[in-house]
RNA sequence: AAUGCAGACUGGGUGACCGCCGCCUCGAUUCGUCGUGGGGGAGGAAAGUCCGGGCUCCUCUAGGCAUGGUGCUGGGUAACUCCCAGGCCUCUGGCGACGGCCCCGAUUCCAUCGGGGUCCCGUUGGGGGACGGAAAGUGGCACAGAAACAUACCACCUCGACUCGUCGAGGCCAGGGUGAAAUCGGACGGUAAGAGCGUCCGGCCGUCUGCGGUGACGCAGCGGCGGCUAAACCCCACCUGGAGCAAGGCCAAAUAGGGGGACAUAGGCGCCUGGCCCGUCCCCGGGUUGGCUGCUUGACUGCGGCGGCAACGCCGCUCCGCCAAAAGCGGACUUCUGCUGGCUUCACCGCCGUCGGAAGGGCUAGAUAGAUGGUCACCGUCCUUCCUUAACCGGAAGGAUACAAAACCCGGCUUACAGGUCUGCAGCACCC
RNA sequence: CGGGGUGUAGCGCAGGGGUAGCGCGCUGCGUUCGGGACGCAGAGGCCGGAGGUUCAAAUCCUCUCACCCCGA
């Protein structure tokens, strides 16, 4: 994920956190909100009850990846929060979280994605194939 | 050998696919960026922020005070609450020996001899120590106890009185009991009873004397013998201005020249002095929470010689950069080989480690909601179980593979840590 | 990242070298027809953890672990 898929400034993490919608499971809390600019861009809150910050980076990073490999519709920005198994989660569980909330949220544009969620083994093939 | 203690070191590897952040180069560009190629990208603690510096700003940070810190000695260092060496104290193991006490045995009692234990002493190996001053002054030492810092309850002794076992006057000191701590411990003398009052052995103190040592200190002599507490106030010696890269500088944007207070013998920088500044200083409130810079190359390090016990220092050499050259400044770990020890082997070979010799060479993290990754496969290392083997080896399955991530940069300290390696010491059995 | 602070009973807080307290809460008894209020009695703490100084540490010192506050 490049840098300006990010979200940064504290104004615009406040803004989503009241103004946004949200949805929720065991590992994750998203909120979005639609903004002006052409791309959408992602922020991570993992606050220090998650661990250490070997741990907490860990999160963040498998979270970018998992948020790159999906095919994510433009004009959205999104806050991933994460929960308190966050630390000890395997990849592939954290990845199944992310799917289920972006598509939950319907910012994942549908039509490219022929593979149901949960088959890792095709995820690298799918990408290098588009 | 196992194991334990102390010290030092290491902190998994290879490949595939998909990604992230800087740098260099070339090309395109609507100057926002995009693409090709190359190269780089977390630690021994990056951590805790406990010390010390560099660097930056505060007008200068000059002198003194205050505050804070350090505290055996000598050396190292840019500096240190750090490191090295030494002194002293203390704990522990071994060895030796004078004396005291206790126990056992032998000889007919006293006594002597032998053995063992314990205390003290000497020497040696290892561990630990915030280790100036209690003889400048002030304070504290609960409860218990007669008494906790100058005192005498019981006991002891002398004298006197009488109601004849008590009272009074005095001497005396630590035998009793209390306590964490009670006037140096033991023996003998001495005495009315006693007392370092005296002698011997030992302990402790000294701002005393001599000798040795750079010094802490040691040895000998002389004088003496009421504690403990300075991580209580304090005294002495030495050091110390404050804040911190969110320091500081530049650009852009935005809000606004707001309110309160202080002032001319004034105000400001902890205080004073010096010096400096001036319509300034302090507080409150409001706005902007973007970019660039600082920003990565630093008290780092290779080899040799000399000095040093060591920590470390000085000089020289090879290569590279600043730069075209000189001078100057800055930077830079692998290979080969020898002795010896271990593993392996019938032996050679091979592997690993300490020490030594020779040769040549190379370096570089710079993010900013915070890059250095995700997934998979194979191989290492260790553990458990099973198979195999006389045993080692070998094979299979399962499990484990830590602690933890730069944020201006260094030097230390402390704390966390799977597994492994090496050195030293202790160490059963066996062999000589 | 830097600077500063706090850990004591279930909760909120005192105590700053000599055996640990206050308020609310809890338990039992009394009072009341019953409850509340009130009265009496009681339980509950190795003072965040480890080490040191001291005869003696919640208190003094060092290290450590949690939590909280401030900042261009």
């Amino acid at each position: 994920m490049q840098r300006r898929h990010r979200l940064t400034g504290s104004k615009r993490f406040s803004q989503i956190h009241v103004e946004g919608s949200s949805a929720a499971n065991r590992l994750l809390v998203i909120r979005y909100l639609a903004n002006d600019s052409g791309c959408s861009r992602f922020g991570f809150l993992v606050s220090k009850r998650i661990g250490n910050a070997v741990v907490r980076n860990r999160v963040k990073r498998r979270l970018r990846e998992a948020v790159r490999l999906n095919p994510v519709i433009d004009g959205w920005d999104a806050l991933f929060i994460a929960r308190r198994g966050a630390g000890t989660a395997k990849f592939q569980e954290l990845k199944d979280a992310t799917d289920n909330l972006l598509r939950r949220a319907k910012l994942v544009d549908a039509s490219p994605q022929p593979t149901g969620p949960g088959q890792s083994v095709d995820q690298p093939s799918e990408s290098s194939a588009t």
